[in-house]
DNA sequence: GCTACTCGGGG
DNA sequence: GTGTACGAGTAGC
């Protein structure tokens, strides 16, 4: 017997002799290796007291178990191989009959993908890529994480820019590679340069063959790319299959797996594929506005792509001239790539190590899956069963169920002064905590005894749920205290973690796809959200704060000449009152801040404000920030008159710069490129049911002979003319300086964006047109 | 207000 | 594969 310890990065399984072999893929003293596991049984669970049989039944057991706040007796029934569980589900009400067998066997001998195990057993033959053990036995040895082989992926094509990208139709023409040491950028054609990592072969498909050769010497553990799911992995998967040759990259000889579906998702078998794009989307969702490669690493790296001109790629590979710098610009995004995902690996680490699923799926979820998944892992540690997901109609029956959200205090349009803003801290997870709030310990019928919630209560003894949320709160607070003062990005990722599974567990309740879905839980917490709010609002006012808005969980008062202190020594009294480990923090301090009026209407726009802090920094929401389809006058309009209000520029002098901006508009001198919209083509021209601008143009485009189809970005100016805008809508080019129709730009652009911030600083928005009343006037008499 | 449609990332 | 999928914004009616 040998004994071998590992860090397994993926788990999946194979039927091997009749029955199903776990295989474990990770890395044993530096090694790749594949541990395998035999004697793993599929079972599900079953309620109910009617006999089960099935030929494909191999024993049941019966256990005692928790099921949604009920102590039941649970049947345990084995099958031989998992694909027998759904052939045998249907006979009886079933639980836990749709967990994927390695997960199922993660979950159950407690392996926690990335920390180290040991496994006793031998060495045995096999044609894959690493060495295969088979495992008699596997057990914990530390949490420790061992260090993972990164190499990042990206492509270049041959394809005509502003086109469709048809990976049939437009070679692969250079493949860049990212390691730790290791550079090179494969190609097939040759060209004068002075960089080192070019590697020339003689087609595209040798290029390939190269590609999955450097890739199996290389060995990563983690093989990332920038929206690699949706075209890097499928597009090389795609060439090779045109040239008959295989993209087999599996350390078991299986090739890339494209998992079809509305989002798109490439598996390899052994590396974790790691789509840094999609982590990074949901991890920055709500921060950043921008997702291209450029603009994360920008925010990220603190440095950009390379500078060139991507539109002169095709005709540069044509006329093999100027290659050079598209190489270097090839391996520039490999290596921010790669960067990104060393950045954010402790992220994806804490993340996997707290969900208890490997990186390569950690790493897609969405917050719901993260919440459910984790659950699922507790659920097991606390001998609960897990509730099915929802049928078809069921879903849908939950997807129009809808009810009250947080509570928003309408704002008072204006300009305001030092404004202090005050937030509930995490004010849901506290709140499920603090009231218990657990489908398991629902009772309906009564009210609770602080008279919040109405013919429904939740017991006094914890929940599952909330003792879950419970525990990652404390546990996020400890390491809190534990990285105080110190730079530890482990722990910060840890916390990370923690936080975002403890707040998605509120928004979870209320998801329709959600196992543990349960509306009144949702229903519950946000009444004690509106509750507590309100409560604080009223106790603001009634001491003298002028309240200027409110949202959901947090609070803005305004100072009006009172020291802060006097704020702070309020919200500590709050504080003293408020129940369990809720609490209300301040959040910041801010010189000036605009609310304005909602549409047609007196009343303050909810949701809809920018504050200024004292470096000047402007906090803008709810405004058109950057929407491809509005034009650049009208952004870049509202953007400088939100700054110069702010700043507490006059209101005349706004209103000058407004009227300048409408002024050069009317007199034609703003330049096209500001009024152009672009939109793009998803589909065949044919197929629209209606037909809006961008439609009617690409059908021009059409008639003029020119290639449109699905992907083509369409840019077009509203033209002056009569009819709806799709009749008026013309190319850029083909409309001259100043053909613009002004009116819809002043009327229907920038008039509807800075609209309500006149309103506000004293203005009729109609008197920013007047000008041309009396133009008309003129005209008309001259 | 509802329905149809687009977009994102990638070249 | 013991599974599975978005989510927000806009134009037209």
């Amino acid at each position: 017997m040998a004994k071998i310890a590992f860090n397994p990065v993926e788990a999946t399984y194979k039927i091997i002799d009749g029955s199903p072999v776990v295989e474990l893929y990770g890395k044993s003293s530096g090694k790749q290796v594949c541990v395998q596991f035999h004697g793993f049984e599929p079972y599900f669970w079953a309620l109910g007291e009617s006999e089960i049989t099935d030929e494909k039944i191999t024993k049941i057991e019966k256990h005692k178990k928790s099921f949604l706040g009920k102590e039941v007796e649970a049947k345990k029934v084995f099958v031989k191989i998992p694909a027998d569980v759904p052939a045998v589900r249907e006979k009886s009400d079933s639980l836990e009959a749709d967990i994927p067998f390695a997960r199922r066997f993660l979950i159950d001998r407690k392996i926690t993908p990335l920390a180290t195990y040991e496994a006793d057993g031998a060495f045995v033959e096999s044609d894959y890529k690493c060495e295969v053990f088979r495992a008699e036995k596997i057990g914990i040895v530390s949490e420790e994480i061992s260090e993972q082989k990164v190499l990042a992926v990206d492509i270049e094509t041959h394809t005509d820019f502003g086109k469709e990208i048809i990976p049939e139709n437009d070679p692969i023409i250079m493949i860049a590679l990212h390691g730790n040491n290791f550079r090179k950028v494969l190609t097939w054609k040759h060209f004068d340069n002075n960089l080192g990592y070019i590697e020339v072969v003689d087609s595209e498909v040798e290029m390939l063959e190269r590609f999955r050769e450097l890739v199996e010497e290389y060995k990563p553990d983690i093989l990332t790319g920038y929206f690699s799911d949706g075209f890097d992995l499928p597009y090389l998967k795609a060439r090779a299959d045109k040239y008959r040759t295989n993209m087999k990259l599996g350390l078991d000889n299986s090739e890339i797996m494209l998992r079809k579906g509305n989002v798109p998702v490439a598996e390899i078998t052994g590396i974790a594929h790691i789509d840094i794009f999609k982590f990074v989307k949901r991890m920055f969702r709500t921060a950043f506005t921008s997702f291209k490669l450029n603009d994360v690493a920008q925010e990220l790296l603190g440095q950009g792509k390379a500078q060139v001109k991507l539109e002169e790629l095709y005709a540069s590979w044509n006329e093999e001239k100027g290659l050079e710098k598209f190489a270097e610009y090839n391996l520039t995004d490999a290596k921010l790539t790669y960067e990104l995902c060393i950045k954010l690996w402790p992220n994806i680490t804490e993340l996997t190590k707290m969900i208890g699923v490997p990186p390569a799926e950690a790493s897609r979820m969405s917050f719901s899956q993260l919440v459910e998944w984790y659950l699922i892992k507790e659920a097991h540690e606390f001998n609960e069963l897990v509730p099915n997901r929802p049928d078809f109609s069921e879903e849908r029956k939950r997807r129009v169920e809808s009810y009250t959200g947080g509570y928003v205090y309408e704002p008072t349009p204006g300009l305001y002064k030092d404004i202090v803003v005050y937030d509930f801290r995490s004010l849901y997870p506290t709140i499920i905590s603090a009231h218990n709030i657990s489908p398991d310990r629902i009772i309906l019928g009564k009210d609770s005894e602080d008279g919040v919630l109405k013919g429904i209560s939740f017991g006094k003894e914890k929940g599952f749920i909330s003792t879950v949320i419970d525990n990652v709160i404390n546990r996020r607070l400890r390491i809190k205290e534990m990285a105080k003062g110190k730079e530890d990005k482990s722990l910060e990722a840890r916390q990370q973690a923690l936080k975002t599974v403890a707040n998605s567990i509120y928004g979870y309740y209320g998801f329709f796809g959600a196992r543990w879905y349960n509306l009144d839980c949702a229903k519950a917490i946000t009444a004690y959200g509106r509750h507590h709010m309100q409560d604080v609002i009223e106790k603001a006012k009634t001491v003298g704060f002028n309240v200027i808005y409110g949202d959901t969980d947090s609070i803005m008062l305004a100072l009006e000449g009172k020291h802060i202190s006097a704020a702070s020594k309020f919200v500590e009294g709050i504080n003293k009152k408020l129940p369990g480990i809720m609490e209300l923090e301040f959040e910041g301090l801010y010189k000036s801040g605009i609310f304005v009026a909602t549409k047609g209407r007196e009343t303050g726009a909810k949701k809809r404000y920018a504050l200024m802090d004292e470096e000047g920094k402007m906090k803008v929401r709810g405004f058109e920030t950057v929407r491809r389809n509005l034009s650049l006058i009208a952004k870049q309009t509202q953007q400088k008159a939100l700054e110069m209000i702010l700043q507490g520029k006059t209101s005349n002098e706004v209103a000058e710069f407004v009227k300048d901006v409408v002024k050069q508009l009317r007199s034609k001198q703003t330049e096209t490129r500001m009024v152009v919209i672009k939109t793009q083509i998803s589909r065949d021209i044919k197929s629209y049911a209606n037909i809006p601008p961008h439609v009617a143009i690409a059908k021009r485009m059409q008639e003029q002979g020119k290639k449109v189809g699905p992907g083509t970005m369409v840019s077009y100016v509203v033209a002056e003319g009569k009819g709806v805008i799709r009749d008026r809508s013309k190319l850029p080019e083909e409309v001259a300086a100043g053909e613009y129709d002004a009116e819809y730009y002043v009327r229907n652009q920038v008039l509807p964006a800075v609209g309500k911030l006149m309103e506000v600083i004293g203005y009729n928005p109609e008197e920013l047109l007047e000008e041309r009343q009396q133009k008309k006037l003129e005209t008309f008499f001259g």
